[in-house]
DNA sequence: GAAAAACCCTACTGATTGGTAAGTTTTTGT
DNA sequence: ACAAAAACTTACCAATCAGTAGGGTTTTTC
């Protein structure tokens, strides 16, 4: 009669899925996806290239998955964060300290330095389709900011892109072994986000 | 005896070639270095593989030509910038807005949709160098900000990452069949790089 | 007008790499 | 203890694509 599969080998597989994902990530932000070959993980890993293809589909898969991941730790750590906060403003401060946190990650990483078109347009558009959530969640917290007085008026588009493109470039140039921690990088910024560098504010400017 | 070519052939070239380098730099932005081949160009140029080949000397050469004609661009136009200040503020904007118009075309985005490590260690060290002198002369112009009191005293190596951030990422997003101008986003950033987001000032933030 | 140079082409080569066939070995479940 | 399943291997294949050999055609210079 038929076997079972226990509980204990399927969660050793799923460790050893996760262990070639995370080799696939650091090796592709380090390197780029297509200067990495399948190869190339074989000798992090210890392992054959059969050995990898019996855990994963191809190679899109590995950046799919990595990709995949990251997106989902994304909205799992903004959906926590981003209730806490009392008004617009609190709420935005803690969906990008959360998102730093995120970003910094091998697979955070691996959504800033890889290209869409990597992947299947299947893949990229399921990917896509989080990231446009998230996007139109942080001008509707902006928004909401501006109507609560704690952010004052301005263009929540333009924000929103200014906002993203500091923490998205974050994943250029953050160093686990760094100055920083992640949490520390977001304060920075919200500080700067939050007062500017003017050193006096003109009248109208509320 | 030897024949001599003339100003009007040698032109010609250069205009054929450059014809060549706009056409890579719009592919490589569009599906990124690798999934771009030579077959691609020479579909769009009409023109054959060889004939590609006598313009340029390999596909590493057409990435690193594009990029180091947008560095040039690059610091001409920040070395005219830069000068009109009266203040580290002012330096700070016009360096930024002349970031923005460069960073925005074909070549200027290929600094930043394409990988250093496309390209040699020879050919990404020589453009790395240039963009040290302008990630250092940044923040200078911060400093010399908070020196004259025109910038708040701030982190400049933070302030630098941020204002990079933000500028570099609009090569993700920017069409010229946008709403704005690249001019028009860089003010924009620039006003909420001055003012913040904040409504009121705390007292102790000058 | 002729030779040199510029500019262009088709057909091809060779290397690389993603992925698999056809197993073997190890581990697990009964 | 044995059979089934999981996990692994070597050797190989096929496709792709960067780049070139060996020219031909057009333009330019003298």
């Amino acid at each position: 009669m038929a076997r079972k599969t226990s509980k204990a080998v399927l969660v050793r597989r799923e460790e050893k899925r996760l262990e070639i994902l995370r080799a696939a990530a650091r090796t592709f932000n380090e390197k780029g996806f297509h200067n990495t070959t399948i190869d190339d993980l074989c000798e992090i890993l210890g392992l054959s290239k059969p050995t990898v293809y019996y855990y994963v589909k191809d190679k899109e898969a590995l950046l799919f998955e990595c990709s995949r991941i990251a997106t989902a730790d994304l909205h799992s750590a903004i959906r926590k964060a981003r209730d806490d906060g009392r008004n617009g403003w609190e709420r935005l401060r803690n969906i990008f300290v959360a998102y730093a946190q995120i970003m910094t990650t091998d697979f955070g990483k691996c959504l800033i330095l890889t290209r869409a078109n990597d992947m299947s347009p299947e893949s990229s558009t399921r990917l896509w389709d989080g990231r446009r959530r998230l996007n139109s969640e942080v001008r509707e917290v902006i928004e909401q900011g501006i109507e609560d007085g704690s952010i004052r008026k301005c263009d929540p588009k333009s924000v929103s892109f200014a906002l993203f493109g500091s923490f998205n470039w974050i994943a250029h140039w953050y160093r686990e072994d760094g100055e920083e921690d992640p949490r520390e990088i977001a304060e920075k910024f919200f500080d700067l986000f939050q007062f500017g560098l003017a050193v006096d504010r003109p009248a109208n400017s509320s």
